[in-house]
DNA sequence: CTGGGCATTT
DNA sequence: AAATGCC
């Protein structure tokens, strides 16, 4: 028992349990080097931050209706309580109860219903987006799960402020620590994962001022020890997990069922071998396992309830698909069917429409009504939808509904036969294979690029038109500068929701070394200079007129570029390209070119001060010098970390939350339509200097996946034609590069997507 | 009287 | 297209 743990620690690579995060060698990768094939595995432990909401629904709807807050809130769909609050739970309401049972239990128990996802979905793409935008100059990695959690892996921001501070590593952790008494000494082992439960800490107390909403972190070296320790305290806390506990935690799992990863059907089947506890899975041998599972899912089943898992934070970006469903007991007629149909497709076109993408296929599908097995037998037709049709989705003209019904009703004809009785429980309209649209620039040359797109365009083009069409989306979505011609009306604010609506805000000291180059890209580095991606693209991109009109977006501050400025540009950066978050709200002050920016130096030592002992005027956390830079009034991480008693009402955090949105939409449409104040500045600086384009939009490199990410950036170093490039990069969603990923072509994939932007030449 | 929505894998 | 997993 508990083999498997002890092996794990007491191997050869000792890292694990002894210290030491400080000997890590700087250069030794960081975030990328899970992902990076090239490297064995690097010696640097990973920090994992989740993320989860507390309730979050029953948040949603309390926020919405703050009277619920004190009253046994229970979210109701259909027949039961997907979830509650807090006061439903003391009095003995769980999740998934149904609603008979609940309301037995607690008969004062306050029902919303929570079937329409609308305001969940908007409220959890913001969480998305906040958390981003904290991890933005980190090169950051944020992975969703469902809509309450989110993955977040933190090595790099955790190196940086390690290098900022080397002698004061936090010696104290933020929060519980599990399974330890936090006097213990033991917990001074591991400075990494110290400063990573300040981190968490101050993500909450972010997440919490702007938009209302509690959660509990978990701080480890994995995702799934991150997930499984953030439970540990419930609500609105958070834990960090050290490597020695990481035995007791999986341990103390009470079924398989509880380890992420094994589902229904997997704890079955492992049932079936005669493994009901995590231990069992872990001592049993793992031929048998093979066996039964196959060699990799065995494998990987081992390893979690090993409490090892390998499995890197991969960026979520947009969904893939967008789909639209209802359940009911019992339709049997095919008028109810088109009924139905059309209701879902309504809803599901306006959803769509906002997003901006145009759905290439359309999915049907149904349950039909079974005694046994009642859940599982969804069958599903799909097929393509025309393109002139998914032009008028992305256009917003109503035609589309008709005609969207119309195929979907012959998709359901396909598994139910016109003439049979039927009985169906569920209906299901899906979206999927989205495309971002092909549109035109204003003032751009770059319009030429995209404009021609060969009929039968190879995957790679068309995900270069993806990229292209993101960043007008975006464009048109976030500030609504004007984008030529004949593309529909700006959709408003909406350009997804997914994405942050404002720029990355500065909360360190940036980067005054380099650590973080990929092996990857600095092997490529040498290569890539000299090649140029034929001077044809760069002459071409680099010269073609009208770049400098691409609105520059606030330029995204990513390390791997900015740690290479001198430090004075560095902060004239950050001052002409953040004026809200520097200045606070007041100063709107797209003007100012001057570095008003507090000298990293302060920062720096700011944190110093607050990690390794209070000072004795000290009254702010730890967090506060961070928070200071992007709310106008430092927040006390006391307040809003423990418990919410002085919790600021819903009203006022809402109202700042609105002023402070509206304020940086103003001035970012300010950017954009004057791409020549200090912006321009900016944006020439990182083009010239550190060959990053200053209009790349920061939030849609972060959704890039990271092996693309370190290629951009690599190209972009050697001053390849980005300015195109990164217009062209502003929403992007992970999947055509996803699938790019997973391609066996290994070669420089950025590279490729270069020479897309070229004009097809013929 | 077990939701609605998303992703991945085969 | 179906199965599985997660919340």
């Amino acid at each position: 028992m508990d083999v498997g743990v002890e092996d794990i620690d007491e191997d050869e690579t000792d890292w694990n349990s002894i210290c030491s995060d400080f000997v890590q060698p700087p250069h030794v990768v960081i975030h990328g080097g899970k992902y990076c094939s090239k490297v064995p595995a690097p010696p640097v432990q990973r920090v994992i931050l989740h993320f989860d909401l507390d309730c979050f629904y029953a948040q949603v709807e309390m926020i919405r209706n703050p009277a619920l807050r004190k009253v046994p809130l229970g979210i109701q769909q259909k027949y039961i309580i997907v979830t509650c609050n807090y006061v439903a739970r003391d009095l003995g309401v769980t999740k998934l109860m149904l609603v008979t049972d609940a309301k037995e239990k607690c008969p004062q128990l306050v029902l919303v219903k929570g079937e329409d996802l609308t305001h969940y979905r908007e409220t959890s793409y913001k969480v998305t987006a906040t958390v981003l935008q904290l991890l933005m100059s980190f090169c950051p990695l944020v992975e969703r799960l469902g809509f309450d959690e989110n993955f977040m892996d933190i090595t790099e921001m955790v190196e940086r402020r390690m290098e900022q501070t080397p002698e004061s590593a936090p010696y104290s952790y933020e929060g519980h620590v599990y399974n330890l008494d936090t006097s213990d000494a033991k917990v001074m082992v591991h400075p990494r994962l110290a400063v990573g439960s300040h981190i968490a800490a101050e993500l909450r107390a972010e997440i919490h001022s702007k938009l209302g909403l509690t959660g509990c972190a978990g701080i480890a070296t994995s995702k799934l020890l991150a997930k499984l320790v953030a439970g540990a305290f419930k609500p609105n806390q958070q834990t960090t997990l050290l490597p020695e506990s990481v035995k007791d935690i999986m341990g103390s799992l009470n079924g398989l069922r509880k380890v992420p990863g094994v589902g229904h059907q997997t704890a079955k089947r492992l049932q079936a071998l005669g493994l009901v506890g995590v231990q069992d899975l872990q001592l049993f041998p793992l031929a048998d396992l093979v066996r039964e599972f196959g060699v990799s899912t065995a494998q990987h089943l081992q390893n979690l309830a090993l409490g090892i898992d390998d499995t890197p934070v991969t960026p979520t970006g947009a969904p893939q698909s967008l789909s639209n469903e209802d359940s009911f007991k019992k339709m049997s007629s095919t008028n109810e069917v088109w009924q139905k149909v059309k209701d879902l497709l309504s809803s599901i076109l306006d959803r769509m429409h906002k997003d901006g993408r145009q759905p290439l296929t359309l999915r049907l599908t149904i349950r039909r009504y079974s005694a046994t097995n009642k859940w599982f037998s969804r069958e599903s037709r799909q097929c393509p939808i025309p393109n002139h049709i998914g032009q008028k989705i992305t256009s917003g003209n109503c035609d589309a509904l008709a005609q969207l019904v119309t195929m979907a009703m012959k998709l359901f004809h396909k598994m139910v036969n016109n003439n049979t009785a039927f009985h169906l429980t569920l209906l299901n309209v899906c979206f999927s294979n989205l495309q971002a649209k092909c549109a035109a620039v204003s003032k751009g040359s770059i319009t030429s690029f995209f404009t021609h797109r060969s009929p039968e365009k190879t995957q790679a083009s068309s995900r270069c038109q993806d990229l292209s069409q993101s960043v007008l989306g975006n464009l048109r979505g976030q500030a609504g500068s004007d984008v030529e011609g004949k593309t529909e009306e700006l959709t408003g604010q909406d350009a997804s929701h997914w994405i942050p609506d404002i720029p990355s805000n500065l909360k360190i000291k940036p980067y005054t070394q380099s650590t973080m180059h990929s092996p990857e890209a600095s092997q490529q580095r040498p290569m890539v200079g000299e090649c140029c991606i034929g001077g044809t693209v760069d002459d071409k991109m680099t010269n073609s007129p009208g770049m400098t009109d691409v609105h520059p977006l606030p330029p995204n501050i990513d390390p791997e570029v900015f740690r290479l400025l001198p430090e004075d540009i560095q902060k004239e950066l950050l001052s002409a390209a953040y004026p809200e978050t520097t200045h606070g709200l007041h100063s709107h002050g797209t003007q100012s070119v001057r570095p008003t920016v507090s000298d990293p130096a302060d920062r720096a030592h700011s944190f110093h001060h607050n990690h390794s002992e209070q000072p004795a005027s000290s009254s702010q956390p730890a967090a506060c010098k961070l928070n200071d830079s992007f709310h106008s009034t430092p927040i006390d991480l006391r307040e809003t970390v423990k418990g919410f008693d002085r919790q600021p009402n819903a009203p006022t955090t809402n109202n700042q939350q609105e002023h402070t949105v509206s304020s940086l939409h103003y001035s970012l449409t300010d950017l954009l339509e004057e791409g020549n104040s200090s912006t321009g500045l900016v944006s020439r600086r990182q083009s010239a200097d550190c060959g990053f384009p200053g209009s790349v939009d920061p939030k849609v490199f972060s959704e890039l996946p990271p092996e693309i990410q370190r290629e951009l950036l690599s190209e972009w170093r050697q001053q390849i034609p980005v300015l195109k490039i990164s217009s062209s990069l502003k929403k992007q969603g992970k999947s055509p590069l996803a699938r790019e990923k997973k391609a066996p072509a290994k070669s420089s994939q950025a590279n490729k997507l270069l020479n897309y932007f070229k004009p097809s030449s013929g």
